[in-house]
RNA sequence: GGCGGGAUGGCAGAGCGGUUUAAUGCGGCGGUCUUGAAAACCGUUGAUGGGGUAACCUAUCCAUAGGUUCGAAUCCUAUUCCCGCCGCCA
């Protein structure tokens, strides 16, 4: 949520800034500014009420303790009887008003950073490193789906039976690799990049979407448990970040890193016949994330830090990517900068977002009312938070069978998993 | 699922219709003492919104949302969460 003040005071900094993101934001800021106004000028007018009624009640009290009311009294009484009436209907109002408001806030995306590119699509954005080289391959590559179907450790029909259409069942050397990939990632990040492992739950409840940006704009993209307030989690991002909600963290602490596996579940909507084949797109998959809670002036250096920490994971798997900055028009909407981590997958013959890493500056902060102090005695502020894919672990089995591909159709361990797979070296 | 108890400031904990601007303790901060520190003593101590150039003024906040009242932490209703006991259960 961006800072009322910040666009009351600058209406048309704000308005260019958040041009360049997809979304007409326009009339949402007019409302909200009118919204402002009167709500201003309600407040105003409702407190003064209210000061004279705590006078009033001040004084009512302090004389009935002393004797019998007198007529005056009793005529101050009728008198405040009527003032909290309007107070009552001043308030009504007031609670409209910022309900008013509290909608159209909760619906403006963050303002991109000024390092991001302008752009319309993901045509425009833009790559700033590449990593590795393909594997040399003297035969076809064939897509993961194709491998792993026929190494027998991938079942789409059977998941399709089970649950339904992009689900999949792992079986045996899969399950074991999948499983693999989590605990070597979360070894990692742990150990050599210093993140606290957090287990946490995967249902959240509301509140919670909304303080990081999913609700209230995006819930067709989530699972809602029945007659609950509770969702499945899209990302780990939603309950990581939310440890702090509502908390005034001690500056000295920061910055807090956390890490965590949980499986993610995404809706889909609007996705039907994209990615129909194979584990790129499924309704749950598994991710390790890396989540952070610093201070303002650290966060873009943190960003490439957590960028570093992602990029880890391939460099030690050995397979190849390229990191892209997002547009202004193909970032998510909470968002201030965001990379993204395209892994080479030659059986597809493209490269695929495998980590999405962001700053989200104070956006999420300000959502979710988490905040810090520099000192015990200073001024509480919002922290800066950011969070990315460390990595996406289905994505990660699927360059794994793709890049370590065998012409006789097996699969090659790669060598930092395979003391997680009892020293195997080949899936066959 | 049933019955009972509870939720108060960073923490602990009193208050149960009107000087409560929430007692007291711990913690934090400042000071006295000390070569320095500890102890002791003294003082101080929250958040959010609004108004004002400012000092400052003001409203709101005792789980959440409503209600009663001139006046609510305190009374009423609903909800959420916690803690017991019973039932069920991985």
């Amino acid at each position: 949520m961006l800072d009322i003040k910040l666009i009351r005071e600058n209406p048309e900094m704000v308005r260019g800034r958040l041009a360049s993101r997809s979304g007409n934001v326009e009339k949402l800021l007019d409302d909200l500014l009118e919204a402002d106004e009167r709500r201003r000028k309600n407040l105003v007018e409702a407190e003064q009420l209210k000061y004279q009624r705590n006078v009033a009640s001040e004084e009512i009290g302090r004389r009935k303790k002393q004797g019998v009311p007198t007529d005056d009294l009793i005529e101050k009484m009728k008198e405040m009887k009527e003032a909290a009436e309007k107070i009552k209907s001043l308030d009504g109002a007031l609670r409209e008003i910022e309900d008013t408001i509290r909608t159209a806030i909760l619906l403006i995306p963050n303002i991109p950073h000024k390092s991001v590119p302008i752009g319309k699509s993901e045509q425009d954005n833009v790559e700033v490193k590449k990593w590795g080289k393909p594997h040399p391959m003297a035969f076809e590559p064939k897509p993961h789906w194709d491998i792993g179907e026929a190494l027998g450790i991938l079942n789409f029909e059977c998941a399709a039976k089970i649950t339904g259409a992009r689900f999949c069942l792992y079986k045996g050397a899969g399950a074991r690799l999948e499983r693999a990939l989590i605990n070597f990632m979360l070894d990692l990040h742990t150990k050599k990049h210093s993140y606290e492992e957090v287990l946490p739950p995967f249902m959240v409840n509301s509140a919670s979407m909304i303080g990081t940006g999913q609700l209230p704009k995006f819930e067709e993209d989530l699972f809602k448990c029945n007659n609950t307030d509770y969702y499945l989690i899209p990302t780990a991002e939603v309950p990581v970040t939310n440890i702090h909600r509502d908390e005034i963290l001690d500056g000295r602490n920061l910055p807090l890193y956390y890490t965590a596996y949980t499986p993610c579940f995404r809706a889909e909507a609007g996705s039907y016949g994209k990615d129909t084949r194979g584990l790129i797109r499924q309704h749950q998959f598994n991710k390790v994330e890396l989540v952070k809670f610093v201070k303002p002036e650290n966060s873009y250096d943190e960003l490439e830090k957590l960028l570093e920490n992602a990029e880890e994971v391939l460099k030690l798997l050995n397979i190849p990517y390229r990191v892209i900055v997002l547009c202004t028009g193909d970032q998510g909407f909470s968002s201030a900068k965001t990379y993204d981590i395209e892994v080479w997958l030659p059986g597809l013959g493209c490269y695929k977002e495998i980590s999405s890493c962001s700053n989200f500056e104070d956006y999420q902060a300000r959502r979710a009312n988490i905040r810090f102090r520099e000192t015990p005695e200073a001024k509480p502020s919002f922290v800066h938070t950011l969070n990315g894919s460390g990595l996406a672990v289905g994505r990660t089995l699927v360059a794994i069978l793709e890049n370590y591909q065998q012409a006789d159709g097996s699969v090659a361990v790669p060598e930092v998993l395979q003391n997680y797979m009892d020293g195997m070296k080949v899936i066959r």
